[in-house]
DNA sequence: TGATTTGTTGAACTCAGTCCAACAATCCTA
DNA sequence: TAGGATTGTTGGACTGAGTTCAACAAATCA
């Protein structure tokens, strides 16, 4: 599977969850806007420069958790039998992904959703993720026969009741169980108002 | 109205009109990316830093139509009536935002909207604008009794569906005639799915 | 005339992100 | 055991948005 011989150059002095940890940290500390990439890579033990060998961006680390689920929505897109109908399978793909968390996996940016409101960066990245799986959705949809404006619109509104119903989890503090019941009650209207194809 | 007399100070030597032609002409002519404040400023015939009492930042001059048009909602709403049902206060403001633009009036941001796929400002700029109007829809919302959740969702999905047709309706391209046939199509199903409260 | 108000300017600064050339640590081959 | 190839790290210089602040300029008003 993965590579098991000794690699070739240089060993790696870093890597990505050394400085997500030290990042993570910091953000607790000082908040991220109050967190500098030099102080991340500081902590880490490297120098700023190697930090953009691990990621592209400093909000690359605010959204890894995450980033790391929605990277299965494909794959889980296209387990879904032919027979059933788009909009159900793109419910099961984020149902799947979103039963990923509950009150013991809470991701680092769900904890700080506020933030996405006051900082640049993360508002940027927010948006850069949000398109990216609109796109992955409606080409799906497309892929079963929707017409291209209503697959936007679709996968628009689903993606937009995954963000409600984390934001609502999110808000409910400690006391949330799991993600599970906040996303399928978002989710539940808009997949009826777009199955029947 | 509004102040007649002679204001009081030093006369502005530049104005958001003055600043805003310099700016489209520049992103016509070098792009968004590869126009810089000082730039706009030059053309302008003032200093950079004057650009900031004028906007807040860069991005803001690619928005500014949008902006002004988004600006009426809250007043559209308000002036619903209270006995029609929450989501078709929304349907009529949204609708009534989109019915101020056609062939002959098409927002700058719309003709260069795969800009903000590329342009950190812009996205992070877009995603701003996004949730305040979700957040004044979902507002809205809650106040003619819809509970949190729901009402986040059906925001999400109602402004998600502006966008979508938005950008179907600008890549329609100069064949396009009005944009309220392509809004009010993406619209529909999502007013339908939250509207019996 | 001088005080007040409002707006402009320049300078210095922070920080994310980019680019690139020098260098360091490893493995492989002869 | 010495080269070469490979991979990763580092430092330095740079761009450009956005912020802060103090100095200055142009107007009104008393």
């Amino acid at each position: 599977m993965t590579e098991t011989s000794t690699p070739r150059g240089r060993p790696q002095a870093a890597s990505r969850e050394l400085l997500q940890d030290a990042a993570l940290e910091l953000f607790l500390e000082n908040g991220y806007a109050g967190t500098t990439i030099e102080q991340i890579t500081t902590r880490a033990g490297v120098s700023r420069n190697t930090f953009f060998n691990y990621f592209d961006a400093k909000s690359d680390v605010f959204w890894v958790e995450l980033d790391d689920a929605l990277e299965r929505i494909p794959a889980s897109l296209s387990t879904a039998p032919p027979t059933a109908g788009g909009m159900q399978a793109v419910e099961a793909a984020l149902l799947e992904f979103g039963g990923q968390f509950g009150p013991g996996r809470v991701p680092f940016a769900l904890t700080q959703y506020e933030l996405v409101g006051s900082v640049n960066e993360l508002q940027a990245s927010a948006l850069t993720r949000f398109t990216r799986q609109a796109a992955l959705l409606a080409d799906f949809l497309t892929s079963r026969g929707f017409e291209r404006l209503r697959a936007q619109t679709a996968s628009y509104a689903a993606l937009g009741a995954v963000v409600a119903a984390g934001q609502a989890w999110a808000d409910a503090g400690t006391a949330r169980g799991d993600l599970l019941p906040y996303l399928s009650a978002a989710l539940s209207p808009v997949i009826g108002a777009f199955a029947d194809e």
